[in-house]
DNA sequence: TAATTGAGGACTATTTTAGTCCTATTTAGT
DNA sequence: ACTAAATAGGACTAAAATAGTCCTCAATTA
């Protein structure tokens, strides 16, 4: 279903509840309260996002959590690889050990490009722009085809 | 990771290998040996596409299979939504049941968008393009952001 | 009618993911 | 100093998804 892990999901709701009242820290029991997620999880999840640099902590008896910089500048992307690690749909697109497919894989190349499409969407897309109302579209191009020219 | 699972990335070579080859019927034997792919896999797989109208079978002793229609006409989305059913990042973009955000959940809009700029990207790649050598892009521009503009 | 090939489904094993818990460490307040 | 509240880090368990295999039936051609 090519679908990101329920953390990740978590993690979405989570820092948007942060950004939402981007000028407190948030204690991993508030966060827990306010979205409803099991403490454990949040907790969980919250040291995961300070590791990847998207939230600071502080500790002791008033510590908690915090954006490490403004929603604008938190992609989407910056949460996935957050908690699954890099952004790359097939293994060969990280690694190529133990492939040698007998007719000379050039699909590698064009996940590669798949990838970077995907990326850049993802990275398009910020928590500030997650927490305010959608609009619909009116134009939605996606130039990724004119990639693939004729050599 | 969001990653394809493994079944989806055998597929796409597996449909390369029949594309190189399109007015042949290949036999799941066949592409077993060329792919280095397990038959019992190769044969799950096949089966999957033919379901999936990706692909087409005949039974008996001169059968196999071959593409449904040309590889122009087979994307990169199809394939994946054969193998791993629709293309949606998040649970809550499939269904609502159970997601009682306390903070109202803006954010499944938001996810929608993101679901369908990936969609398109994956859209826009065809069977054809996979089995060609690749260019590097000089422009590579996704504009989902101008999709958030203010209300 | 025999040989070859796909169809369909059941089943098992493996891996990944989710979720919980325990023990340090830090800090503020008294 | 001491205590309470909070994070850090890691180990562990349970559950779910995935991969992979196998068996029986159906169709087609020579």
């Amino acid at each position: 279903m090519l679908r990101l892990s329920k953390l990740t999901d978590y993690a979405t709701v989570i820092l948007s509840h942060i950004a939402k009242e981007n000028d407190l820290t948030h204690s991993a029991m508030g966060v827990a309260d306010a979205t409803g997620i099991a403490l454990p999880t949040v907790s969980k999840i919250l040291k995961i996002l300070v590791n990847a640099k998207v939230l600071v902590s502080t500790r002791g008896i008033k510590g908690g959590y915090a954006l490490a910089r403004a929603p604008e500048n938190i992609s989407v992307a910056d949460v996935i690889s957050a908690l699954e690690g890099p952004i790359a749909l097939t293994e060969c697109s990280i690694s190529h050990e133990g492939c040698e497919q007998a007719s000379g894989c050039g699909i590698s190349a064009n996940w590669g490009l798949i990838n970077q499409a995907i990326q850049h969407a993802l990275e398009a897309v910020t928590l500030a722009d997650m927490i305010k109302p959608v609009n619909v579209p009116q134009e939605f191009l996606i130039p990724v085809s004119s990639l693939y020219r004729p050599i």
